[in-house]
DNA sequence: TAGATTGTTAATCGATTAACAATC
DNA sequence: TAGATTGTTAATCGATTAACAATC
């Protein structure tokens, strides 16, 4: 629950959804010097109008300054906080397969506070092995591991059929959120977050889009 | 645009975002040989309310029966005509990267309807090779490809740097949509889709949810 | 026919935008 | 101080839910 001025407050969903966005952008306005920024011009930038930008800043605090705008670096660090990437995450990679590998080597995220600690398979000719610095364990040893290294995410990127079982594990092991691959609405306790990647439904969407649209 | 009983409607956007997720329940159900369900029973797996599931598929026609319901395979068909997988797009891949090579591997989408014709890379080591059946070319020859090809597709899976290029390219050559995993936000003439797949900000999401429900 | 469940209108809820006073 | 731009309230817009007549 997020506290401002003493009261708790929801944040809608909808502003969550934006919240990656904003920090994405300002890391790069920060990498390209430039110290402020108004609602107005920022608001062009990633694509929504400046009253909703304040709007949704406002949320978490008053971050701005009149006549000014925003403090480029100060807003970053801001929402880096809200966030909670301030500091790093602890996560483990299920699945070794194709997208696993392709996650094991993803930069951009380690980039954003989080940190792969391991990944796990069932495969015996992948357990042993270690990729770009990542080594590969036996799924047996999933629970001990995630018990004893401070892991609060799990992303599966495992076939369909088996998502949910490993989803049950993460859970059981105590991981705080799932980043889910498998193209599957997975059920867990609700102290769990998940969070899906469905990059199907992207697809399908865009389908729909340029079907459509004739 | 859709049109319905001769007129022209506009499909709300949160419309559009649940309709991949319906469509791939109705093909769960279907494989398991349930004949008929009614919007209570559907809604319930797919997470939305009943009359929020008949609102949004009468947006496309009244695919339901009064005291009896939805027949699956009827409404899985008719959301794959809405959807227009209907019939085959054609795609090609352009990054061969770690997360190229998982996409070309994946064998979701192509279930779904769509199908991977190709793929294009810079590097010459990988020009050439033949990647679970799908050949790399050089991107040199990326525009001849997509016009002689009747590619309507263009999968983006280039580093940051070089994603909005490969997009102008693409454009270029005549893709009606793109579906990019870099994380930027491309910019395109807009009788151009633009489907993005920022993983990034899934797993940011999933972190708000984490720290910030403390 | 009676029971069930849709399709659809009206009511509510939530999210976005407009407007402007506060203030740097 | 004057100009700029925020923070915030009120108005609008869009999406969801409630309710029920239509109908299989």
């Amino acid at each position: 629950m997020i506290h401002k001025e003493g009261k708790a407050v929801v944040i809608p969903t909808a502003v969550i959804k934006r919240l990656p966005k904003y920090h994405r952008h300002l890391g790069k306005l920060l990498k390209k010097g430039v110290e402020k920024i108004s609602s107005r011009e920022f608001g062009e930038i990633v694509g929504v109008s400046a009253p909703q930008l304040r709007q949704d800043l406002n949320h978490f605090g008053n971050f701005g300054q009149q006549g000014y705008g925003y403090n480029v670096e100060k807003l970053y660090n801001a929402l880096a906080k809200v966030m909670g990437i301030e500091k790093k995450s602890n996560m483990v990679l299920v699945g070794v397969g194709n997208l696993g590998q392709a996650l094991i080597s993803a930069t951009d995220f380690k980039r954003r506070g989080f940190n792969l600690c391991t990944a796990f398979d069932i495969n015996p000719r992948l357990v042993g092995m270690t990729i770009n610095g990542i080594k590969v364990r036996d799924i047996a040893n999933l629970e001990q591991y995630i018990k004893d290294n401070d892991i609060n995410i799990g992303i599966i990127a495992v076939p369909e059929e088996t998502a949910q079982d490993v989803a049950d594990k993460l859970v059981l092991a105590g991981v705080k959120g799932i980043w889910n691959f498998a193209p599957v609405d997975l059920k867990v306790s609700k102290e769990v977050s998940v969070e899906n990647e469905h990059l199907t439904e992207g697809l399908l969407r865009l389908s729909f889009k340029i079907k459509g649209e004739i």
